[in-house]
DNA sequence: AGAAGCATTTGACCTACATCACAAATATAC
DNA sequence: GTATATTTGTGATGTAGGTCAAATGCTTCT
């Protein structure tokens, strides 16, 4: 449903149905099952996905096999390994579904293209780009500066929905530490 | 100078004299010494700088009183409490100078002038943005799966020149370790 | 429904890094 | 140029979280 897209983007930028119809043609659609990847390291990425339902995670796995959750992508999130996106490079990350999932697909081609037409399409994703680094440095403060249990009981507060939706195993690697662990920090 | 800035500019969007003059009118420039603020936490934040000369540590200071680091900007770099910028809130940040610094200053308002007044610009600022948000992608996968050695090695090579000009206490709370820890890891 | 595969918990032990304390070496200021 | 502060190095000891291993619960698939 292309009404979530509308809805996010309205929440920075007013459109007319013509301006987003106009958006919504530089867009695909996909949808995918439960397992299924968006991309896998190695891949050339030259999409960037809007998840219209379901759940994404993002994760990089290291040489000792060890994977390393950077995102999890929900209803409403934008995804994409963007290091291989903006630099045209081999991806790091894989995407993955942890549920039954519909994206909206937007290649890079189709982005600046729109962002070049529609001035009110650059500056969404301007501010889009603004609010992501925010968050991302808050991310880093609290790497920086907090124990892991610390750092559970904010993701606690902050997204409960996902301790439903998400093995904590998942949960523990994207806070940084070992399933066992988390396991003993819950208790 | 703002030699620097238009050439810095220039990397993403070429600029005629005219558009640079332009850019150029909605800048103050601003010379500190060492020492010397940007920003205290709890201050209001209505500006971004653009490092012309010297050197800005960014950081926190947590309830136990210790400093981390979040960025260290140098020439060319844009420096600022983001969060405190772009969502209108106090600062959680203290930015100041470890050397005598000029910065170009770049207020929110006249930012958002600029961006609206000529789409080179937003499209600058945005893509700066993309790939901002791209290296705090990668500080944070470097936190969950490296060691602080690693870590350490990695910051030697990519930034040889903050090991002349910074103290390494102030290295290793940018590492996120104490500064005995990256005594004996340089040894 | 039963088998095969994940997910979670718990225990015993290990390691990287923190903390505290002090000494030596450099800067900076009067 | 001596005094004061700041920076750095090193030792002894503490602790959060990692690793390995085994037991028990849950899903999912046929």
């Amino acid at each position: 449903m292309s009404v979530n897209l509308r809805e996010h983007i309205e929440k920075i930028v007013p459109l007319t149905d013509d301006e987003f119809a106009f958006v919504l043609s530089h867009f695909t659609s996909k949808k995918l099952k439960k397992h299924q990847f968006l991309i896998q390291e190695g891949d050339t990425v030259d999409h960037s996905w809007f998840v219209v339902s379901g759940l994404i995670k993002a994760s990089h796995t290291d040489e000792s096999d060890k994977e390393h959750i950077l995102q999890f992508a929900m209803e409403d999130w934008w995804v994409s390994d963007y290091q291989a996106y903006h630099y045209k490079t081999p991806a790091t990350l894989s995407l993955s579904c942890l549920e039954d999932t519909e994206v909206l697909c937007l290649s890079l081609e189709n982005s600046e293209k729109l962002c070049s037409e529609l001035q009110k399409a650059e500056h969404f994703f301007r501010r889009k780009a603004n609010f992501g680094y925010v968050a991302l440095q808050q991310r880093i403060l609290s790497l920086l500066t907090t124990s892991a249990k610390e750092r559970y009981e904010q993701m606690l507060k902050q997204y409960p929905s996902l301790f439903q939706r998400v093995p904590k195993t998942l949960l523990a690697s994207y806070l940084g530490v070992t399933r066992e662990t988390l396991s003993r920090l819950s208790s």
